[in-house]
Order: structure tokens, then sequence, then C-alpha cells
DNA sequence: TACATCTTGTAGCTTAGGCTACATTTTGCC
DNA sequence: GGCAAAATGTAGCCTAAGCTACAAGATGTA
């Protein structure tokens, strides 16, 4: 017979399709809030640093240029995240300053747990900008969990 | 004095932008390629277990609508990963094939170690969606390597 | 063989997030 | 105060990735 001849009404596939599309779904919607909490979160720092942020500034330290900073405000701006009038700072909001702090806490938790690893300096914030933004609480949790064992 | 007067001209701030904006952009790269690898790894694993990929059971899997199949597969096309005949089966390229068997390594090996942090089987598949595309070959190695050392 | 159902394809819409080019406002400095 | 440079804003372009609605081909069964 030939090798593999294609049954119509599916076999059971190993991993389960109801399984993989859940997680791809979930994965869709947190890139569709990454923006959000890389922008909130450079926002906090840049106004730690130098007291407030500027478009400029922001859009240095995202790599994008000035007009994709604007538009991407407008919409923070929308979403309640942060206040801006024209040719002034950029400031967040209590919404947005809860958001920044998690984000903070969060991004520093995922760095210092690629380290714990013996992963490099460079390595692990680069990793971790992209990471940050898929781990579940309870992955942070297990992360967190991790250090602490290790600190021991 | 007012609390905090923005100096304008920048103070060093505290994480280096520039090293944040090369995180960002990795990041983004990372994004752009996500698809072609989740896509090309639904492709083997269909294949693998009904012995041809079909564009609805791509969507399931996927968890999008057939449309959506349908125009990526067009870009995968023009990209080399896949061949593709009208209302005919999708099948990889060698291209394809070690594309997909890359990502299935990775996708096994970071499930393993997310299940090895204790984290459960529903939320490792979960997050482990996500987070393979922002694991650099050095933090695959150390989750192997802490992998191995479990195992002891 | 006919025909209903399943599958595939396509037209056209939306949103997000990039960009260049150019206009306008603010700021620093003489 | 005036002016150049810096910062900000805006118009308009592109691509990716999602969608609904509809058209057309393929398949299985009566
Ligand atoms: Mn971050
Ligand atoms: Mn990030
Ligand atoms: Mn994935
Ligand atoms: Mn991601």
């Amino acid at each position: 017979m030939p090798p593999k001849k294609p049954s119509r009404t599916a076999a059971k596939p190993v991993r389960p399709s109801a399984l993989q599309a859940e997680s791809l779904q979930q994965t869709r919607r947190e890139h569709a809030s990454e923006t959000a909490e890389d922008y909130v979160e450079a926002i906090a720092d840049l106004t730690a640093s130098l007291g407030e942020a500027r478009v400029v500034d922001l859009a240095r330290r995202l790599g994008v240029t000035h007009v994709t900073v604007n538009r991407t405000l407008a919409r923070l701006q929308q979403a309640g995240f942060v206040t801006a009038r024209p040719y002034r700072g950029i400031f967040l909001t209590a919404e947005g300053r809860q958001l920044a702090a998690a984000c903070q806490q969060r991004h520093t938790t995922v760095i210092a747990f690629l380290r714990s690893l013996g992963i490099s300096e460079h390595a692990a914030e680069i990793d971790a900008e992209g990471i940050e933004h898929h781990v579940s609480p309870e992955t942070l949790a297990a992360f967190e969990r991790h250090l602490r064992r290790e600190a021991r």
C-alpha cells in the first residue's frame, strides 16, 4: 500500500488541536497588550530618572521613530494609561502607574531568574524583553520560588 | 524648590536606553518570524498524525479562520517554507521541514523546562506557546542544562 | 448521476504598528 | 528680542494579521 493515505475522517492528533488553539489565542492576546506594557514601563523608568518622559526619549528607548511613539501614545491616552498635552511631557495616570509597577516587577524577576540559570546579562536582558509578556502568574510564582531556593 | 525640575540635558537613566532599544527590536524581529514558526510546526504535527495538513485542520489548530490560514500560506509559499496547489494539501519544503524540526524541539524543551519548575501542564502549554519564540540559543542551552541537572 | 455538504478560495474591511516627509511649536542662546 | 536647532505633531504610505460574506471546487452518499 502507498505510505500514508490521508484519512479524511480525522484520526486524533497527538497534541490536541483545541489546547494549541487556546494557547495561540492567549499568545495573541498577550501581544495585544505588550506595547502598552512596554510603553508604561519605559515612561515610569524615564520619569524616575529624568523627572519626565518626552517623546524623543521614548523613541530612543523603544527603538522606533517619534511618529510611532506619538500614535501609540494617542491610543494609550484613549485607554486611560497616560495623560499628555501637546508639546508637554507624558505622564502616567494612576492606572498607568499601577500597570507600570507590575511590569517593572515582573521584568526584574524574569531577568533575575534567567541570570540564576547562568545566562549572560546581555542575553538575559534581550530574552526577558520578549518572554516577560508570556509569563502567567503561575509561571511568575514558579520563577520566584526558584529564586528563593537558589538564595538558600 | 519644586520636587523635580526636568533637566533637559539628560542625566543617565538607570537602564541604558540603547540596550532596551536593542532588546525591543530583537523582540519585534522574533514576532515577525513567529507566525511562520507556529505554522510549519502545526503542518509538521498534522502531517505526522493525519498524513497531510489541510486548510481547515490548520485553522482549527491555530484558532483562526480558514481565510487567515490561506493568506498566511501564500506568504509562507513565497518564503519557500511550504508548497501548495489549489484544493490540495499543504506540504513542507526541505527548508520548512528543517525549521519545523527545530521549532518542535525547542517547543518540547520549553515545556519540559517549565514542567520541571512545578508548573501545571495546562499553564506550561499556554506559556510555552509564547515564550518559545523569545528563547535565544544561549537560553535554550541553559534550559537543557537545567533539565539534565534535574534528571540527576 | 445528482446533490447536499464540506472544503477551499477571494473580495474587501479593520486595526496595529512600522516608516518618510513635512509643518509647527518650543527651547536655548546670542 | 530674534533665530537656529530641537522637539513635537500630522499626512499619508506600507505590511501583517485578524475578520465577514460570498463564490466555487471536491466529495460522499442516496
Ligand atoms: Mn519590560
Ligand atoms: Mn517587553
Ligand atoms: Mn508559538
Ligand atoms: Mn511574544
